[in-house]
DNA sequence: TGTAACTACTATCCTTTTTGTAATAAGTAA
DNA sequence: TTACTTATTACAAAAAGGATAGTAGTTACA
């Protein structure tokens, strides 16, 4: 394959990636996860986001199967969101994104 | 360490890496530039972005050390955009959502 | 001499998307 | 009644992104 192909191909791909897990919230959520289930306060809190944006932004990751979300029968009902199998597969992209932003922050600190 | 605290600085350093690579082109961008330099006429038209958009996130990424901007001595003059050595550090995750992009891609073609 | 063409932007205006705040619903129980 | 859960809605604000035209500097050509 040639070389410009192979580039098109990685702009589509990060594309399609950005597509489903862009924005200012899905990978924190993700990461958040990725230490273990989570009921909708505690993840709202620990975010720091508010309950809509919250709440969309779950939907979307629920549709694209990389959250799980399960109704638990305690007074009051709890929803207890998590990783999926799926999801595993983030894994990489948020290791890589964690180191890239330790070094990045470490950089910083060095300039000044 | 604490996972609690692990937790926390992850979720830190992937919102450190969004700020700073965040958004609909700087990744797309990085991973054009990444098979080689290129002019900006030359990257509006290969990524599809607008000049407005494509100046204002160029300065962003060679702010953070991440693009270069030589201009070359042609007639008539031609600004050349290339990788540092700093944006090296970028590839793990652009790997990374390549590849994750193009397994994501796989999974949705087979759902239908 | 004027005019067209080519580079790299910049200015202006506008639309769309994202995000936030606050209020509130539904269900249950002390 | 009050409190607690998980949401959802209405409204407002901000940020991001896009379309279009225009500027500046230079060359080429009629």
């Amino acid at each position: 394959m040639r070389k410009a192909e192979t580039c098109k191909i990685s702009k589509l791909a990060i594309r399609d990636t950005l597509d489903v897990v862009g924005g200012k919230w899905k990978l924190v959520l993700s990461s958040i996860l990725m230490s273990g289930p989570r009921t909708f306060n505690a993840l709202a809190k620990e975010a720091g986001i508010s309950p809509r944006i919250l709440s969309k932004e779950l939907q979307e990751l629920e549709m694209n199967g990389l959250v799980s979300r399960t109704v638990c029968d305690t007074k009051p009902v709890t929803v207890l969101y998590a990783m999926t199998p799926y999801s595993e597969t983030l894994k990489e992209v948020l290791e890589a994104m964690n180191k890239w932003g330790q070094n990045h922050r470490l950089k910083i600190l060095k300039q000044q």
